[in-house]
DNA sequence: ATAAAGTTGACTTATTTAGTCAACTATTAT
DNA sequence: ATAATAGTTGACTAAATAAGTCAACTTTAT
């Protein structure tokens, strides 16, 4: 019951867009360099998020990708949705159909409260909010002094 | 980011000992019968439940396994654990040392609160709950006339 | 034109999960 | 005692999924 390393390294390829919002496109090849992801690999993440609408690219000297809107409106259940498909644990949260034992299964209820749980933070977290905690860690909080 | 079989079928099995709470031991052979599991398969999950003090059993002639503890006392995120380990979604959540990202990264963080939320569901339900739950479907409370 | 970059699909390898089989131990009933 | 019952354990196999690599291709800037 792993994140898979799609939606581990796509989030921090996107938290990297991020953090450099607004200054042309970045390079795949920066990205796996800073966040120690094979190149190659990341490609292949990449793809997904372009079909889903939260990143873009430009191809040639000069290009790269850069998300497609602001870190604001990017949710991490959208990401992680593209990335790794839903969030829920068992097939039959999503898709009851496949279980005749669905309709009476008190185990499925609990799947599913746990899916909801999920999705209530993958759902109120942004990359902004990301972004946010990162600078936050970068730069502490100057030590207040009392005199 | 599946739940494995095991701890699916092992909490479907437990569910089952504990709505024949108090009637002696139930064969694994009518577990796996009720329950659709592998009776071979059913046999490797029982053996960490045991190891965690949740079951017990007794073999030979009128044997079979029961709980260790009333349903009231064991809660899922027991079973969980001891069927699929920790629910952290990543393993640095638990072992920040195993990453030398860990100190600084704010996807863990999100990680972090998922397992968090998750074990918030899983600390607060028990077994006794799933009895409840299944009763009530089972036996849906008699329509009300108002007269 | 040419070099830089992203895009795509095929392929391989590694890891994990699921499941099976068989030998073994303990217990009850006769 | 012994035979039958029932859980226990370890080794093994198969299937599924995840992770990663390679190479050919397209687009764009200079």
């Amino acid at each position: 019951m792993k994140l898979s390393t799609r939606a581990r390294y796509g989030t921090r390829a996107l938290l990297e867009l991020a953090l450099h919002e607004g200054e042309g496109p970045v390079l795949l090849k920066e990205i796996a360099k800073r966040q120690q992801i094979s190149l190659h690999y990341l490609e292949h993440l990449i793809s997904p998020l372009i079909t889903g609408g939260i990143v873009r690219s430009t191809k040639g000297p000069g290009g790269g990708i850069y998300l497609d809107r602001t870190p604001r409106e990017i949710k991490l259940g959208e990401v992680i949705q593209l990335l790794e498909g839903s969030v829920a644990l068992v097939d039959c949260v999503n898709d009851p159909g496949i279980c005749e034992r669905s309709e009476f299964c008190v185990t499925r209820d609990i799947w599913s409260e746990l899916k909801h749980v999920m999705d209530g933070v993958l759902g109120s977290t942004t990359l902004q909010d990301l972004v946010e905690r990162h600078r936050k860690k970068e730069q502490p909080e100057p030590a207040m002094y009392y005199i």
